[in-house]
Order: structure tokens, then C-alpha cells, then sequence
DNA sequence: CGTTTGCTTGACAGCATTCAACGTTGGTGG
DNA sequence: CCACCAACGTTGAATGCTGTCAAGCAAACG
């Protein structure tokens, strides 16, 4: 059984500073003229470190994590990190910022698979077959931390730590998607918006935002391609739940009114 | 973009020797009386070595995997391999017969996955929390191979091809599940049934079998999980496609009469 | 040979989509 | 500062695909 009949990103630890901060907080220093890409923010003292690929690492382990992770990106509001087709070189952890994914049918329908925040990794599709098999897009600003893939298999060659919690992650995005299938094979509409609600305020409220108020980074079309909805239907819907008190929604400023109210719905077969 | 608008097990060899045969006739010697369990079929002997984890590995390393995967399991139709919540020792190796994986949400509905035939892998999902996530139910009478999760890690650790063959198959369950997504969230009935069938023939045909006859394992229902579909619209939807001249359908007995016209309606928009 | 399970087909209903119009927001440039 | 535009969001009405319910048939099993 599911635990909730959606995919949770299972976090233990929770960090209350993962905001986003520009990258000219840590400009202080002479190296000012230096291209940020190179800034390192070293695993060991990021504040996502019990949220992202380095968890359960110990300290020496880290350091050698630390040298693995040597640059970060930034990536603009509507820009790509890497499309379909491009070859694999590197898994990216959101730094800052939030992601959405997707993947495109020949005839030009997609499907957006998955949105990703602070701590979450992009990429593994590019296992495969040695090329990105969606696009990574990102929703506003965001920094990722570039994690060279063939360094990372050679790292965790050497530490089963790492190698470990590499397959989690891995296992756990494959736990997620099927709980997906589950939402989008036998769900009603009020019933995937109500899963889709809970699983992002359970992922925001692990990163230490509230557990009841949101900012949706993504339209109602995103919405909707992600639970295989038409961006009118995602609208209805959460027009639906501000009549009834479960929500107050004010274009992408969401409050959750009565989160029991839309665990129930996610749970009961027959409303 | 996705080269078929869904999940394909991209296998490059074939291979004609991979149906069923049962466990009684490998068991000429002396040693019958023993627990079929550790009959051994060594990976660098199976026929299926091309389709499953040993792709690409050399002669040593293949003996190494050998010793790894030592016992094998003989799982009868209906019966399962493992349930949700069980603890994960081990992910295993489809040797002969057919499989489903399901998973269930707390109201009792479930969600059938994936269907696994020779050569795939089951079990990734369990790496995750350390218990498996979903159910694996025999479709028919079958064998796997199990190989225990601790050991796989140990000696891919030891041998980059195979931890880098490993992480090729996780990798692509996960392009597999999003391309599930896609069909989930975007096609119509007939869409997701000629995908679904054009998915299967092609699965078949790297294992030896006719790329347009093929016998179903599962139930209309089961189908329908899969699809997202119930079983009557599976049913009409089978029907509509006899009348059309693109299959000859016979319960489970399936004739593709017009792949290309079955794959024209997975590539068209509307149509 | 009877019972169970699975499959097919029909009639009807309902939920989500489609099409359309209008409202809101945020950014840009005059 | 305000007007304008484009992108996004909301809401209504009608259509249609798929689900639901029901009945009958076929195949499998003991």
C-alpha cells in the first residue's frame, strides 16, 4: 500500500534556510571577477545536505563528494537545463529554484513527468541511453549543482555509501512515477488536484515553508499536463475547492483551508 | 522526443530459445531430489544474457555474476513473487514466464505498472525505503533468478560495466514509467491500446517471437489497470480494431493485420 | 457437466474536454 | 505614470469519450 497514494519525496530532516539566495550573497571576496559557475558551495556545509545526495554520508565521505560537485549553473525562468536528445554528462541537484520535466509523443502532445525542488535530483533519464530522454525546464531562477555522472559512478565505486544512496535515489523516482500511474490510471479530477496539493505542501514543508500556504511556480496548463488534465478542468477544480473551504486560491497563492478535508478526498474510493 | 510515444526495453539481440520450459527439464541427473532452487544456470550460459543484466559484460565478469546470482525461484501463476511491504533482499531476474506489478492506494484501488517478460528486471522498487513498493504476481507458471541486492552492490563496485549497466536499467524503468505517463495523461483509448500492443510485439520479437501474433497473459482487466482504461472499453476497444482490419482478435489470441496502421494511430493528434 | 471466471455487447449517464468569451496580472514602452 | 499587450486564469454551454450497469456468451477448471 501506498502511504498516501501519491509519490512522496521521504525526507527526514527538514531545513528552514533553503531559500533562494542570489549568488552575490557569497560575493564578497576579490574573486568577484570570476565566472559564478565556479563558486563552490561545498556539500559538506550546504544547508540541502540532508535532502539531496548526500545524505547519510559521513565527513570524510563529503569531502570527496566536495570535489565531485565543482560547479554550479544557473539557469533562467523558462530556460532549458538540457532537452531531449542532448548527450549525458551530468546528474544536476536544484540548488535554488523549481523544475518542472517533460517528454514529448512525435506527434507533439507532452507530458510534464515531474516537478523538481531544492535537494531533487534532474538527469538519471540520461542513464539510459548516454542521452537525455525529457527536457528539464526551469520555472523561475534557479542554480543546480553539476555532478559529473561518469566522476559519481567512479565516487561511488569507492564508497557504498554513496553508491547506496545513489540507488535510492534512483529506486525512489521510480517509486514516485508509479504512484503517478496510479493517479493518472484511476483518479477522478478532485481527487489528483487534492493528491497534487498535499505532495507539493509535504515537499515545501520538508524544506521548512509552511505546511498550509503555497506559491504554485507552474500555470494550470503545467497543472494539468502533469495530472493529465485540461488547464480549464484544473481551474474548475480549484474553484470547486475554495466553494467547499478547502482552499482559498488567489491565481498561484494557494491556502489550505482544511487539509483533512483533502486527505479525504484523495482516500475514499466514492465520494 | 520519444522514438514510439511509449516505453520501449531497447535490447539489440534476440534471441529464439527464451519460452517456457519447465524446471523438470533441466533435471536428468542425480540430483532431483534436490530443491530446484539451486539448479544453477549460469548468466554467462543463459540465453537471455543479451537481454538482462549481463549485457555487455566480459567472460571474467560474467563469472563473477554467476557466483552472485545462485538460486533461482520457481513462482506459480497467480502466486506472488513479493508483496508491498516486504522486506527487499533482492531484485530478480525474469527467467522464464510473465509477470505483472501493481500497486495499491489505501481505498483498495490499484494499478498495475508493468508487465515483465524474460530478461527484465524485478524488485528496483524495493531499494528505496528497504521494502518493496509494490506487488509482483505471476502471470503464468515462472522462474526467476534472484540476485541478492547487498551482493549486486559489492561486485559492482568491484566492476564498472556492471555497476554502469545496472544504473542503465534503473534508469530506464524510469524513461519507461514516463512514457507510461505520457500515454496515461494524454491518449485516447485506442491510442493507449495500439501503443500498448505495438510496446508488447516489439518486446517479443527481441526475444525470438513473431512480431505480429501474439498470445495475451493477462486479462482484459489487467489491461485496463495498465492503461487506464476499464475492462469494456479494453474489450470495445479490441472489437472496434477487428472491425477496422487492424487485428484479428480471438480472446487472448491477438493477429496485428496492420501495424502500420496500428502505429499511425499512436502518432496522430487527432484523427 | 456444471460452475467460475473472463469476454463481449448494449443502453445510458457522467465527467472531463472543447470552444468561446471575458477577466486579471505583469511587463513594456510611450 | 499610465496605456497597452501578451500571457494566464476563470467561467459557461455543449459535446463526446469513457464509465457504469446489465445481460448474455465463451472458455477454463475441477
Amino acid at each position: 500500500m501506498l502511504n498516501s497514494t501519491f509519490p512522496i519525496t521521504d525526507v527526514s530532516a527538514a531545513d528552514s534556510t533553503a531559500r533562494s539566495h542570489t549568488h552575490s550573497d557569497q560575493c564578497g571576496t576579490s574573486a568577484c571577477s570570476m565566472k559564478y559557475d565556479t563558486f563552490k558551495v561545498a556539500c559538506s556545509s550546504c544547508n540541502l545536505r540532508e535532502l539531496c545526495l548526500p545524505v547519510g554520508l559521513s565527513a570524510p565521505q563529503l569531502s570527496h563528494l566536495d570535489s565531485l560537485v565543482a560547479t554550479r549553473k544557473t539557469v533562467k525562468r523558462g530556460d532549458a537545463l538540457f532537452h531531449t536528445g542532448d548527450p549525458f554528462r551530468s546528474v544536476y541537484a536544484v540548488r535554488t529554484g523549481f523544475f518542472k520535466t517533460r517528454v514529448s509523443s512525435e506527434d507533439g502532445r507532452d507530458q510534464v513527468t515531474g516537478f523538481q525542488m531544492a535537494g531533487e535530483l534532474l538527469g538519471l533519464d540520461g542513464i539510459s541511453t548516454d542521452r537525455h530522454a525529457c527536457d528539464a525546464i526551469a520555472l523561475e531562477d534557479s542554480q543546480v549543482c553539476v555532478i559529473p555522472y561518469s566522476q559519481l559512478e567512479d565516487l561511488s565505486r569507492e564508497f557504498s555509501d554513496l553508491q547506496h544512496q545513489f540507488h535510492k535515489i534512483m529506486s525512489r523516482e521510480i517509486v514516485r512515477d508509479h504512484g503517478v500511474m496510479l493517479l493518472l490510471g484511476s483518479m477522478r479530477a478532485e481527487e489528483r488536484l487534492a493528491a497534487f496539493l498535499l505532495n507539493l505542501t509535504q515537499r515545501l514543508h520538508a524544506r521548512g515553508f509552511s505546511a498550509s500556504a503555497l506559491v504554485l511556480r507552474m500555470t494550470r496548463e503545467e497543472i494539468g499536463s502533469y495530472l493529465g488534465l485540461k488547464l480549464e478542468t484544473v481551474s474548475r477544480t480549484f474553484s470547486k475547492f475554495q466553494e467547499e473551504g478547502l482552499l482559498e486560491v488567489k491565481q498561484r497563492d494557494i491556502r489550505i483551508m482544511d487539509e483533512a478535508g483533502l486527505k479525504a478526498l484523495v482516500n475514499s474510493v466514492r465520494c
